[in-house]
DNA sequence: TATGAACGCGCATTGAGCGA
DNA sequence: TCGCTCAATGCGCGTTCATA
């Protein structure tokens, strides 16, 4: 068995997650998908690592070549070759691996320094590797991953190994003008202070192997709860009505629950409510609110607090979301790395006409998104703030710290529109507070308040048919179109298609609305 | 009067949930 | 992945109070 850097890393993070990495590769693939959400970060806009290469312009770059590799000896091979750019003192050698009996690694960039020997460089695509914390310490992950590094290149680089780690990411302070210059995107680090001893390695890696081989059964028994309860299901979906799926519920919580054998919400007493799941004091705490209303029944909604809240609301009201995009390396001018860029919005307006008598309601739309080569978004800003009204009205946004947020920051890039953003801001309703106050308590909305699970339970509407069906799409596309990637019938199907995904999200919270003021008549 | 357990307050930290 | 918000909890520290 080969002992590599993510094993290792898994290891530490999820004895579990490594089990599957090495016995059962299906359900490893499986739950990574699970964890990161499916969404495919990495592959869109231009990678930090190309940016870091022209930071090294001017300097000899080996690349290793990789593709003849094979499958059986490929970790022995790749040292081979890695080794052979090593001997001929390349400046710069790009994703070298190196292996001994039981390890291997592979390195992002191994960099000559005036010594002569090589410093290990590993690449983020981080705004930041120290918590935020007092002592500001290195994040855990990336403590143990650069660590097992330096042993595996202690032990086959010798002389070679300066002993140099340094971690290269991202500066949040940077904003893009122009042309990107790597020396003021690219931050680089000297962390080898922060990484562990090789004696705390070794007695990590004294254990991994023989974990690693036990079967699943003894594996278990060894390891009966180590965190995710996701695990607990041995790669499956876990039961719909599993303790894991209580709102708010914390890690040590749902151990306490599962060592007490309970895994299902119906295996919960009433002790257990006032018990465990309350807060220290006794008192009610978001899970135990939760329970309490599951067992009231299917639906539960407090009419009089909802009432309450929506009478707060003053006609014309603005139904309004944004769509953006982020990259690690900004595509848009002022935006720093991994800023969010509004390139797209839908805003349903609706109005009280009094004029007739009896008030009838007048529902308009109006949208924007960003044209092919766009490299900054203030025409849309511009347009935004038009049809939002300078800030008069009432606006609803579904998570109103996502819409204010990328307020704040366009008042900041433009701020003529500054006042008109913070009276939008002032004035903002947030539609999904009253699902995740759980003042609308509903079974079927699956303990989430996210308004795309309450949406089939309230309404009709459905994102099935569309061809842009979520977040993660609608952003792979937008960078397309900016980036002038499609042209053509290709690109005009493209905008229809997010025009229209937009506008339901907009007229899905603008139903919502209507639905929870019929329900609380 | 000295001592330590108990309490309460504010600040810091952590983690869940949400959006893209 | 990041950043925001909110809730829950942890931590430090001074005050209070019971007791020897």
């Amino acid at each position: 068995m080969f002992i590599t850097k993510s094993l290792f890393v898994e290891y530490i993070n999820s004895p579990k997650l490594a089990w599957y990495h090495v016995n059962d590769k299906k359900t490893h693939k499986k739950i990574q998908e699970h964890v990161h959400g499916g969404m495919d970060w990495a592959a869109i806009g231009q990678s930090v690592e190309d940016m870091v290469r022209k930071l090294y312009a001017g300097k000899t770059i080996a690349d290793i070549d990789t593709k003849n590799l094979g499958f059986k000896a490929r970790h022995k091979t790749y040292h081979t070759l890695s080794s052979k750019a090593l001997d001929q003192n390349a400046d710069v050698i790009y994703q070298a691996g190196f292996a001994t009996d039981k390890l291997f690694v592979k390195t992002d960039f191994l960099v000559k320094n005036e010594l002569w020997t090589y410093d290990l460089m590993e690449v983020k695509s981080k705004n930041s590797i120290r918590s935020n914390n007092k002592d500001h310490t290195l994040v855990d992950e990336l403590v143990t991953d650069v660590s097992f590094q330096k042993y595996v290149l202690e032990k086959t680089l010798g002389a070679k190994f300066s002993w140099n780690c340094y971690l290269v990411y991202l500066n949040k302070e940077f904003r893009k003008h122009g042309e990107i210059n790597p020396q003021d995107i690219i931050l680089q680090e000297l962390v080898t202070d922060d990484l562990m001893t090789d004696d705390a390695i070794e007695r990590i890696l004294a254990t991994v192997e023989s974990d690693l081989s036990l079967s699943l059964a003894d594996f278990n028994k060894k390891f009966p709860y180590d965190g995710s309860d996701y695990f607990t299901y041995f790669g499956e979906e876990p039961p719909k009505k599993s303790i894991r799926n209580i709102t708010g519920i914390v890690q040590d919580k749902k151990k306490e629950l599962y060592e007490a054998k309970k895994i299902l919400i119906d295996d919960i007493t009433d002790e257990d409510i006032l018990g465990i799941l309350s807060n220290k004091d006794g008192g009610e705490s978001r899970s135990s609110k939760f329970m309490n209303l599951r067992r009231q029944g299917e639906t539960t909604i407090d009419k009089e607090e909802i009432k309450k809240r929506l009478a707060t609301l003053k006609f014309p009201l603005f139904f309004y979301d944004y769509e953006t995009v982020s990259f690690p390396i900004p595509t848009f001018e002022w935006l720093g790395p991994r800023g969010q860029t509004v390139v797209q919005y839908s805003v349903h307006k609706i109005d009280e006409d009094l004029s007739t008598g009896t008030p009838t309601l007048i529902i308009t739309h109006k949208d924007c998104i960003v044209n092919p080569g766009e490299t900054s978004n203030k025409r849309i800003i511009d347009q935004l703030v038009t049809d939002l009204e300078h800030g008069n009205g009432t606006y609803i946004v579904r998570n109103k710290s996502f819409e204010c947020g990328r307020n704040k920051e366009s008042s900041l890039l433009y701020p003529e529109h500054a006042e008109a953003l913070e009276k939008i801001n002032a004035n903002t309703f947030d539609l999904m507070t009253l699902f995740s106050d759980m003042l609308y308590f509903d079974r079927r909305f699956l303990w989430s308040s996210s308004i795309k699970k309450v949406l089939p339970v309230l309404t009709d509407i459905s994102y099935d048919t569309l061809e842009v069906g979520n977040g993660g799409d609608a952003m792979k596309l937008l960078y397309e179109i900016q980036q002038g990637h499609l042209t053509g019938a290709e690109l005009e199907q493209s905008v229809i298609n997010l025009l229209t995904y937009c506008e339901q999200d907009t007229r899905a919270m603008v139903r919502i609305w209507e639905v929870i003021k019929e329900k609380i008549a």
